[in-house]
RNA sequence: GGAAAGAUGGCAGAGCGGUCGAAUGCGGCGGUCUUGAAAACCGUUGACCUUCACGGGUCCGGGGGUUCGAAUCCCUCUCUUUCCGCCA
């Protein structure tokens, strides 16, 4: 969540960032929390107020049993009694007023950095980058669906039979395959300092909280009721918890994680050729990179993520672009973010296979992720993430653009992990 | 699944119901000594709310209760550890 104080003193930049996200009656709602936050401070110092009389009068009672004056102390005693009557009330408003404000404070999403262009759908990102050859493929191009099922690389139907919809089995090369872009992928993060850690699957309420999927996204995750623990719907969740009520050292910036996981996404209300094949899973392969940094160098980190993001995606040949996310399409946690697309060339169709972000301090206050600046502060960090890569689009863009006659050549960068060059 | 124990500051670990925000040790920071460092010694060192400041308030896992007064007593929840059972 946005921090109050920043709301408070820079109300009407706030405003303004929060009117790209097209955030519903903003004025409103930020002149209510401030509202809010005004009640709140005037109910505590009366609490204040009458609590230091108590402590006064508990301590002189106190003195008064020792020094054996009891008539004096039993009297002193039945002052505190309407003290604590006031007590109590107030104790019950600032309940509520705390309340709302927490509710209205954390159902504000994150304020979009102010370069965040102006739009409302898919449609209106900014293209920032393209890169790499288009092939151009025959009209007997397969689709990837096609190629799997043609090289028995992806079993659709019997992840049907195993479990359900979205859920596919990868066999042979194909489950090679996944293992070497894994492998890939965390020793190319390794390379560029990312330290890898190995998260658990499931998580619990307070870490769902921490990052932000809950409570705004919480129908996007699988939930283990009986336990209260939610399935990852990507390593993020985990590993930027490692973080939450820790006080950093602000030496330790930047620090940098990668990590493999499986990521589980309900995916409810999709369908179509959205989910076609590879295209839309409800469990699928991810390398994700994430990074604590201190505010004032989140920006520059974002964008060094971005070209590790962008050198991946050349070492494996594929063409792609980079946008620049609107803020109608931009997500509720985050202050900026890049997107991936692959071209799936049998498609004839842009893939999403990477989202970089900078959510500033918004989970970072949601987790009280902080350090001490050198002005010997106490600040909250910045966190940021990005996928580094997704596996399943990665697979279908492979396939489809590198399909040939006689089979689909795998890029030089995999080689070692797959043991051979193409699939036949 | 059964049984027991525990949850205190960055960590470890004390704490008769009344100067306890909390002993002590480690760590951190500053200093003395040293060419420099280590060792030793001295000092210092929690977070949060509020205030221009002085100050005031809150926090000893969460919530509730007893009391003039709770880290300390009672109830409850959560979590952790250990033992037994089962098991990759």
């Amino acid at each position: 969540m946005l921090q109050l104080q920043y709301i408070k003193e820079h109300r009407d930049e706030c405003i303004e960032r929060l009117k790209i996200k097209h955030v519903a009656d903003v004025e409103q709602r930020i002149d209510e929390i401030i509202a809010l936050d005004e009640q709140r401070r005037s109910i505590q110092k009366k609490a204040d107020d009458i609590k230091a009389e108590q402590n006064n009068i508990a301590k002189e009672v106190g003195m008064l049993f020792k020094q054996g004056k009891r008539e004096e102390a039993e009297a002193k005693k039945n002052l505190t009694a309407e003290l604590k009557a006031d007590e109590k009330r107030l104790s019950e408003q600032m309940a509520n007023v705390e309340q709302e404000l927490n509710t209205k404070l954390i159902s504000l999403p994150n304020a979009p950095h102010i370069t965040v262009p102006q739009g409302r759908t898919a449609d209106d990102n900014l293209e920032v980058g393209r890169f790499g050859e288009m092939p151009n493929l025959g009209i007997d191009a397969l689709p990837h669906w096609d190629l799997c099922a043609k090289y028995n690389l992806v079993d659709f139907e019997l992840g049907n039979k195993i479990t359900g919809a979205g859920f596919p089995v990868y066999k042979g090369k194909g489950a090679r395959l996944q293992r070497a872009l894994i492998n890939f992928f965390l020793n190319s993060a390794a390379d560029a300092g990312y330290v890898e850690i190995q998260p658990p699957l499931m998580v619990n309420e307070a870490s769902g909280l921490g990052t932000g999927q809950l409570p705004d996204k919480e129908g996007q995750m699988y939930a283990i009721p009986l336990d209260g623990f939610y399935m990852i719907p990507t390593a993020e969740v985990p590993i930027t918890n490692i973080y939450r009520n820790v006080i950093v050292n602000a030496d330790q910036f930047p620090i940098k994680h990668v990590g493999y996981s499986e990521c589980f996404r309900r995916e409810a209300g999709s369908y179509g050729k959205d989910v076609r094949g590879l295209n839309r899973l409800h469990e699928f392969s991810k390398v994700e990179i994430v990074v604590i940094e201190h505010p004032d160098k989140s920006y520059e980190r974002l964008e060094e993520m971005k070209k590790h993001v962008g050198g991946l995606l050349d070492q494996l040949g594929l063409p792609y672009r980079i946008l620049k996310l609107c803020g109608g399409d931009i997500s509720f946690t985050s202050a900026m973010t890049f997107d991936f697309e692959v071209w799936s060339a049998a498609q004839q169709r842009w893939l999403e296979v990477s989202s970089v972000s900078n959510f500033e301090a918004f989970q970072a206050n949601r987790m009280k992720l902080r350090f001490k600046d050198s002005d010997g502060k106490m600040k909250l960090a910045h966190t940021l993430n990005g996928s580094a890569l997704a596996l399943p689009r990665i697979v279908a863009a492979l396939l489809e653009n590198n399909q040939t006659p006689d089979g689909i050549t795998m890029p030089e960068c995999l080689r070692p992990y797959l043991g051979f060059d193409k699939i036949s």
